[in-house]
DNA sequence: CCGTCAGGTTAACGATGTCAATCTGAGCTC
DNA sequence: GAGCTCAGATTGACATCGTTAACCTGACGG
């Protein structure tokens, strides 16, 4: 913790490098504000002189950055983790996943999705997780049940999912409902299903209380046994 | 600007709290990142010296605060201006407004959104500007588009469009389409007419390409001259 | 004309990111 | 085993930040 790090061994430098971003993650997921993620901090927890960061991150951004890496890495993982099965249903388990790690890890989620880059271009454990979205999205296009361009989709999906989770964690005085699970079981049907509808739709739309009456006639039609 | 300013006459002491933040927004504005609202930058925009911010603001925290009050009240003017006509469609030219302003303004929006907020409680801006969205809804689920509780299907569409807006805001270099405005567009009717459906969807659903199917069909349905 | 006190200022503190200069000791050579 | 070397660190300092305490000052009522 506190204690004084023994010197690493020749050519075992990059070591220091582990022991520093693990000493960031604990003091982000324990502290629960990234406040408390100081360059003076992180040596101290990890047993070593403030500068040495310095030794393996370029500065500050870069160790934040690296930290972002493994909860992309993670995302990745949960993603992989839950395809298989009809596309639909795999892309709902997966945006179901995405948003509990959110929430489980709301601090490394704000680092990771609200902070300002700075570094240029897309980083690529972030491409590689955004490829598998796009992927699983690409598979639901193949079904028909969704169609168009299969990143904008994603994108669109992603944003949704986001947006609840994000508002959660930065506005979390607002009324929510009590059952978050329930709540992100809304907003995936919400995006799914939206997603799935819109593009069918014609330009010109009834006024509301037709289209209410018609979509009373389709969910019906639905539910319907088969 | 950098002039010194004249010191205000008595009874006038609060005039320098307005000076303080709309140097504060200008700054925001022109810099384009948070960074650059220093307290001592304000000071010295407002043509006065540091400590005289505490004068008006009891910190940091509380300047951004006010800065914060501000946006919600300008959404809230957004909402009002856009109401009237078919429900359904007055939400959808709300939601287009709030995303307009926030990629106009996106330094403010990502004060305003992606900030942890110290403060406990919603601020009365943030309610009001809340209850508004809450009403556009209702008056949806008055029409029957839309069913459930207005303020759990107002935060679900807010989080569609807060996601998408958020993301363009705080991940520029993901491979957004170049036409924003398409992009809000497909958001906002994802998130409209996923809301509409999803609650009258059968817990079980067909696989994917039955659902697609039945979805065309659908579509086809509506597209009928009426 | 003079005292008061609203409306400021000056000077300083501790914390933070960052850098230049310096130390140190593990492992090679002889 | 003595001595050299340079990877792997440390020390000390700097500028900037938010914040506080102590002090100044000049417009206005008496």
């Amino acid at each position: 913790m506190t204690t004084r790090r023994v010197r690493a061994r020749r050519g075992e430098g990059p070591l220091l490098r582990e022991e520093i971003l693990r000493a960031a993650e604990d003091l982000l997921a324990e502290s629960g504000t990234e406040d408390a993620l100081t360059l003076r901090a992180v040596a101290l927890r990890a047993g070593v002189s403030t500068p040495s960061v310095y030794l393996h991150f370029t500065d500050k951004e870069a160790l934040v950055e690296a930290v972002c890496l493994r909860v992309w890495g993670e995302f990745s993982r949960l993603f992989t983790e839950n395809l298989g099965g009809d596309p639909f249903l795999a892309l709902g388990r997966c945006a179901r996943a995405y948003a509990r790690f959110a929430l489980d890890h709301p601090v490394q989620y704000r680092v990771l999705m609200m902070r300002p880059s700075a570094a240029p271009g897309v980083p690529p454990a972030a491409a590689e997780c955004f490829r598998q979205m796009v992927n699983a999205v690409a598979a639901c296009v193949e079904t028909r049940v969704f169609e168009g361009d299969p990143e904008e989709v994603a994108l669109g999906l992603w944003s949704a999912v986001h947006g609840c989770v994000s508002l959660l964690i930065a506005q979390p005085e607002f009324p929510w409902p009590r059952d978050r699970e329930a709540l992100i079981n809304q907003i995936v049907r919400m995006a799914g299903f939206g997603t799935a509808l819109y593009s069918r739709l014609p330009a010109k739309l009834p006024p509301s209380r037709e289209l209410a009456a018609d979509l009373d006639t389709f969910g019906a039609h639905l539910a319907r046994d088969r």
